[in-house]
DNA sequence: TAAATATACTACTAATTTAGTGGGAATTGA
DNA sequence: TCAATTCCCACTAAATTAGTAGTATATTTA
């Protein structure tokens, strides 16, 4: 499972992309209430996200946050990855998160994983290939056919 | 990232799978030798592998657990809901541990997790295809290819 | 230039989960 | 009877998660 740290920080870059064109910063407050993140984590994490070269920032009265990438560059699995959510179901098949399993004698005799690093590759195949982009027009056809 | 208890509960159901035709029960400190499992640990594991009917077990000096059912017919995704290791991203998309977004307003127009949904669906495939069966004779073959 | 309103950043905390361990009761075979 | 085994309950230490509190710093505007 992912940690809420990871949804709500895919959930608060989705929304920054929305307006990505506007070319004025959101304000965590904002970002906060329409996407009901709590907002002292919010701000915890959009800070994480900003020294992970995500998103930038201003401050002051009029400031707040925005992309630093184009919402199509910013894919799920990056995300994921810079917020701490492994996508690998054993740390032995993990890029980011890799630890050897202890009592495997060898590792590349283990049945099992060559099992999970299948699913790893196949989680991935689809992760790496969502942008933010995606995810707006997705929703947008998910509305869309919900209204016929 | 599932959890050490159900890589365990792999690893001790595959080495019950290897001896499935000898017709005698296998001992938690064999098992746990041959494996590398916390003794203890894994008796707690057994047990409620036993509970879930995965095995069954012998009481007394000539007692030890094995298989209630055939090894082909115990699938991975089997062992992983039965041990607590979820394998969908999200709860929402989790068939074993649903959950609502409380800050989703509407569930199915949820772009997010329309994408974990095929995420989940992607590792099922190859979880409920893979048996303790497959495991063995992928492990055979491993063995086989490195010797050449 | 002072007040108001943002973000920046450090440090702390409460609750939950994970990965076990300890110890004794019940069962079985020799 | 005794030695070896599973059964089962209760407990714990460490790590992780999901935050919160409070203060410092920056920026605009009146």
């Amino acid at each position: 499972m992912l940690p809420k740290k990871t949804k709500y920080a895919i959930k608060a870059l989705t929304a920054l992309a929305k307006v990505y064109y506007d070319k004025k910063p959101l304000r965590i407050s904002q970002i906060s209430e329409t996407e009901k993140i709590p907002r002292k984590f919010l701000e915890a994490i959009l800070l994480e996200l900003r020294h992970q070269g995500f998103v930038a920032s201003k401050m002051g009265v009029t400031g707040g946050y925005y992309l630093s990438k184009h919402p199509e560059e910013i894919m799920l699995s990056h995300i994921i990855r810079a917020t701490g959510g492994p996508i690998a179901l054993l740390p032995c098949v993990s890029l980011n998160f890799y630890e050897t399993c202890e009592e495997c004698p060898h590792e590349e005799l283990c049945s099992l994983r060559e099992v999970v690093l299948e699913v790893r590759e196949a989680s991935l195949k689809i992760l790496s290939k969502t942008s933010l982009t995606d995810l707006i027009l997705r929703e947008k056809k998910l509305i869309r056919n919900a209204k016929k």
